[in-house]
DNA sequence: CACATGATCGCCT
DNA sequence: GGCGATCATGTGG
């Protein structure tokens, strides 16, 4: 059996304690944008021997299927690293790039889609947003891989994601997405959004 | 600060 | 056979 990385110990968190509560099915089913913008804030999650360790999402990108040359399912591409992608919103999209960095993603809307949210950076405890500013470094520090590809969000006990009650609104700048040059023109589409408060982002955004 | 490059391999052509 | 939804490191200004 092939065991599971772990995520790093100083991302352990208590959902009751943060105000936390598991998004429900129709959070996902919304337009990709809006699940981006609402995921800004949220708590990526995964539970470990029996204890929960996460991270405030902070930068996220959409990516819109088959008319978006930047998605892995554009043109209606669909193989079985892609199939997730076609899956019912909620569902984990886990993807294996340089031949060393995993990437993660939330789909999003009805099952056929194939529409989805790269999860970029998110914010940890003091010192350890540095190992979370990133799409492969996020994936490493929470030990997701590509056999969490496919994986249901909802009402899952291994990963979840997390809505903070009461949350105040953050502050969202747009820019292009990140390393998509080669998209032609949908790769100036201001599809990336990230907290302005934050300082976790990925990359430090030209576009205020 | 702005590039430039190497590492490394699964996936698609 | 080529290249990528990345990252760390190195160079030069």
């Amino acid at each position: 059996m092939i065991a599971k990385p772990p995520p790093d110990r100083r991302l352990q968190l208590d959902p009751d304690e943060l105000g936390l509560s598991e998004a429900a099915r129709s959070f996902y089913l919304r337009g990709t944008v809006a699940v981006a913008r609402g995921l800004i804030g949220a708590y990526l999650a995964r539970r470990w021997r029996g204890r929960w360790y996460g991270a405030r999402i902070v930068e996220t990108e959409a990516y819109l299927g088959a008319g978006d040359a930047a998605a892995h399912s554009f043109g209606g591409r669909r193989t079985p690293r892609v199939e997730p992608m076609y899956a019912e919103g909620g569902t984990l999209y886990v993807f294996f790039v340089y031949g060393m960095h995993s990437c993660v993603n939330v789909v999003t809307g009805r099952a056929g889609h194939a529409e989805a949210v790269l999860l970029r950076a998110a914010e940890g405890p003091d010192g350890v947003a540095r190992l979370l500013a990133g799409p492969g470094k996020l994936c490493a520090a929470m030990g997701i891989t590509v056999a969490d590809s496919g994986r249901d969000l909802v009402g899952g006990r291994e990963v979840a994601l997390f809505l903070r009650r009461r949350a105040r609104r953050p502050r969202i700048g747009v820019s292009p997405r990140i390393g998509v040059d080669y998209a032609g023109e949908a790769s100036a589409w201001p599809l990336r959004f990230f907290d302005l408060d934050s300082p976790a982002v990925s990359r430090r955004s030209s576009a205020r």
